[in-house]
DNA sequence: GCAAAAGTGTTAGCTATACACCCATGT
DNA sequence: ACATGGGTGTATAGCTAACACTTTTGC
């Protein structure tokens, strides 16, 4: 029972002993990026089951929740440092890991996980549901296992099936939504250097209604976290646009402080 | 193993065994409440135990989380339907329950929990924090079992010492801070009727700094989700002013749009 | 009458919104 | 040349912030 050292970066190992981990725990993880101005989630979907479902794992016995999430992002897309944020436990008296449903006898097999009752592998599970927001052009989309696939998918066309991962989908997405106009967003979801255009379609996107240009610039530029950079974006169609990047000191403290920080 | 009817509705049930919870997983409520010009948290005591925590419990193996969080507000308030909300997840690894430490053997002999490491009670606990926003003059402060003491502490003088609970404390305080711009605060923790410099004055004591009490009064009637009562608070000093009452329907609208809902 | 709190009006300055116009570039 | 997206100016409506004045009440 006792945890080996340096084990496990990989999520191979995930089940190789199950008592590794701590009882009745899971973490989900609803991964957005964007790309040709739509917003995509990444999902994987395991050999031998029919649906995909949310990437997420569980936690090591001496590992804190939030580095769990980290690990698996990391093993996920590559990234270090990543955009990752608490957002709902999901608790209710029902709730199921996904691996036992369905053909998951091959995972019962495969990772001799015994079928006595009171394992709490074999009981209701509390999952946390992080969110993360990644730049889509950085990375590298990495099956956790051999057995499993992950991909990007639209997210008003693929859709998790699994379980509840259609719910904590929904709320991570309303969650964003909420913020949008709370925090600034766009630091993760886009390259270094970007263009106002792509700033505001990507806000137009997540909010589902077109914005004035002229209007939207001046707000964004008012809260002074964007730098105007020396550089534009060359070899596009038309006007060459302005380069802009995001300030990170001046991004950090919006963040924390968030954007009506002057209420009253 | 198997979990009785009916059981329990009292915390007094809560080590009866063990293994009717959840492993690795408990509950911490930051209660807050309101009361002469003070924000004050509900503070729990054990006999036995030189330190005052914040209340909480284990979750029953077949009991939603959420149902969980209420069961204890009801057992400690007496209140039903009380403004009750997740806002983090602790789960460092070295996390520890706050049962196991300095006199608590006491407990472990008291409620038969064995000292085998391997047992989930002997090991790191991830708990879910809640924060709960209730009205001062309808809670009945209730102990959960004969050996606890339960009390209103003021936010600045009575802190929690036990384990992580002060920097939980910490962060719902940081949590309620900054949703008080975001979305409105107020119904659950003012009588059912109240004048609007009671209200300003909470606000006041939540911000830490004074507000214009004209600006102030029409900047929330702005909002909409108060009504002008046909009633004046009487037999108080100097002229009697105007009640008003939170329009539900309205302030639920508002609870989820958020203030800022008009962003863009 | 006076002090303290309540109730209400005014104004200068700022922000939001809508729209207008010109610019640069590839075809 | 012209279509398309980029860059910038402006005028109006509405809101914020600061302050001032009046009213009511208990002592």
């Amino acid at each position: 029972m006792m945890k080996p050292k340096n084990f496990p970066s990989g999520a191979s190992a995930l089940l190789e002993n199950i008592d590794y981990f701590h009882p009745g725990f899971s973490i989900d993880c609803v991964v957005f990026g964007y790309h040709e101005k739509t917003l995509k989630v990444l999902l994987t979907r395991y050999q031998g089951f029919d649906f995909w479902q949310l990437p997420g794992s569980f936690v090591l016995r001496n590992e804190d929740v939030d580095a769990a999430a980290n690990r698996i992002l990391r093993e996920l897309t590559g990234l270090k440092n990543v955009y990752l944020r608490q957002f709902h436990l999901f608790g209710n008296a029902d709730r199921r890991t996904g691996l036992r449903e369905g053909s998951s006898d091959i995972f019962r097999k495969e990772y001799n996980i015994h079928m006595n009752k009171n394992h709490w592998f074999n009981n209701r599970f509390i999952t946390m549901g992080y969110y993360a927001l990644v730049d889509y052009t950085q990375v590298q989309v990495t099956s956790l296992s051999s057995n499993e696939r992950v991909e990007w998918k639209d997210i008003h066309s693929g859709l998790p099936e699994y379980a509840d991962h259609r719910i904590i989908l929904e709320d991570a997405l309303s969650t964003i939504r909420f913020q949008l106009g709370l925090i600034p967003i766009g630091r993760n979801l886009l390259p270094e250097k970007f263009t106002m255009s792509e700033l505001r379609v990507l806000y137009e996107t997540l909010l589902g209604k077109p914005l004035n240009r002229r209007n939207f610039e001046r707000k964004v530029l008012s809260y002074d976290f964007i730098d105007k950079l020396d550089e534009q974006r060359k070899g596009v169609a038309y006007k060459s646009p302005q380069l802009f990047s995001f300030n990170k000191e001046k991004y950090f403290m919006r963040e924390i402080k968030g954007l009506h920080s002057d209420w009253l």
